[in-house]
RNA sequence: GGGCGUGUGGCUGAGCAGCAAAGGCAACAGACUGUAAAUCUGUCGGGGUAACCCUUCGUAGGUGCAAGUCCUACCGCGCCCA
């Protein structure tokens, strides 16, 4: 992988790049669609393609268990067993340690804390999540799928990233929870860094491997990961966990990691982007990002349009005959009405699903192609 | 004509003496940011912020302190026998 720096704003930290790599170019920034299980739930890859998207995660956690990744690199690696032909990711499975661990025991989200939610930090420094078992070298999970007990730490991530075969991998991180105090971030600070050195020493492909930069909310901790994380002989960072009570905060606490990385490499912030977070984002100095929103969304009846947030399950869209954006150029608002896709959603059809899906990655792309223009005529 | 059965809130469907009446569906509202996620939450007879009040279980009477819940008649629907 080699990251090109094409231009730099002159107005924030913004900026263009090319991310080559021996699946094809992706140029930065740019959002990366999510595809958990080796798929964007569903559309097939060649869909996937006409949406304008350039580059998928995919989960190291979720293809381990299912279909385990021997089979897909008997496949011949991801590529060829997803017939995805540009560039992939693969997440390490880090985002699961909180995902099944303290965000199911708390009901949590990890980016941003809900409203509702007071900032009581009740996870204090050695506790531990109920169901799973967060430990020096690494995570025992249960499985989801049968309740099997599964472990995972850098190590085993690494080497069933190696098998299933992204072009970026990334290392196996713990992402904290909101509700974490300082000293509980602190010291899984310390275990996510240890952590990323083995990941580094353990790692034999070619493949590129990111480092994930911690350290929640708090600025001296953020810091400390960012120096850190960035001293180490990774080939780009990731950059995870949560952003604070509000979005204004986001992109405050993003800069000050940023700052503390290497200018020269690229920078993913994982799990982020709703289109009003993206500029915020970018002009952070982000160059690219994943996140569920437009395919989690589109499954649950919302179109993204230039309107704003539609839910497509209300029966007032069933009376009316036009696109779902009229300035979109995709395939489903050139061939499709809002009448039609409301009643697939209320009759349970998945091709309403898909159709949305297909629809709100189309939009969503474009939307980020437009900062892009944005940066290359200096507005940003 | 005779026998048996049935009639509940927008629909469906429990309840068979102490209910504004289970469940489901639909409807409406809300949530979702490195996907245990085609999910979850709330409302759902009317009125009031609320303790509370009013109107409801085919229709009309009756027996009970109390009736969708028991009795009688009628009406509608269903099946069976003539």
């Amino acid at each position: 992988m080699n990251f090109k720096i094409l231009k730099k704003s002159s107005k924030s930290r913004a900026r263009l790049g090319l991310l080559e790599t021996s699946h094809g170019v992706v140029e930065t920034p740019c959002l990366v669609p999510v595809a958990t299980q080796a798929v964007v739930k569903t559309l097939e890859s060649k869909e996937v393609e006409e949406t304008k998207s350039q580059i998928l995660i995919s989960n190291t956690f979720h293809l381990h268990l299912k279909p385990g990744e021997k089979i897909v690199e008997k496949a011949g690696k991801i590529h060829k067993f997803m017939n995805w032909k540009r560039p992939l990711m693969t997440d390490s499975g880090g985002y699961q340690v909180f995902s099944l661990g303290f965000g199911t025991d708390y009901g949590l989200g990890s980016k941003i804390l809900k409203k509702e939610q007071e900032r009581g930090e009740s996870i204090k420094i050695n506790a531990q999540p109920q169901q799973i078992k967060i430990g020096e070298d690494g995570v025992e999970f249960r499985s989801p799928l049968n309740g099997d007990k599964i472990f995972i730490g850098p190590k085993e991530s690494i080497k069933i990233q190696e098998k299933i075969g992204a072009d970026i991998i990334f290392a196996f991180d713990e992402c904290t929870p909101p509700l974490a105090d300082h000293d509980y971030v602190k010291k899984s600070l310390e275990k996510t860094h240890r952590w990323a050195e083995i990941c580094l020493k353990v790692k034999k492909s070619d493949q590129a491997l990111f480092g994930i930069v911690q350290g929640s909310r708090f600025k001296d901790l953020r810091i400390e990961s960012a120096k850190f994380i960035g001293s180490l002989n990774f080939d780009g960072f990731g950059i995870g966990g949560e952003f604070g009570n509000d979005k204004k905060e986001m992109g405050k606490m993003i800069e000050w990691v940023v700052d503390e990385l290497p200018e020269k490499k690229p920078r993913h912030l994982l799990g982020v982007g709703y289109l009003e977070d993206m500029e915020t984002i970018i002009k952070s100095g982000v160059d690219t990002f994943d996140c569920t929103v437009p395919t989690h969304y589109a499954r649950r009846g919302i179109a993204f349009t230039s309107e704003g947030k539609l839910d497509m399950k209300k029966t007032i869209y069933l009376k009316k005959n036009e696109p779902l954006d009229k300035e979109c150029v995709c395939n489903v608002c050139k061939n499709y009405k809002k009448d039609y896709i409301c009643h697939l959603l209320k009759a349970g059809e998945i091709t309403g699903m898909k159709l949305l899906t297909f629809h709100n990655l189309h939009y969503f792309n474009t939307f980020v192609e437009e900062i892009r223009n944005k940066i290359k005529r200096g507005e940003i």
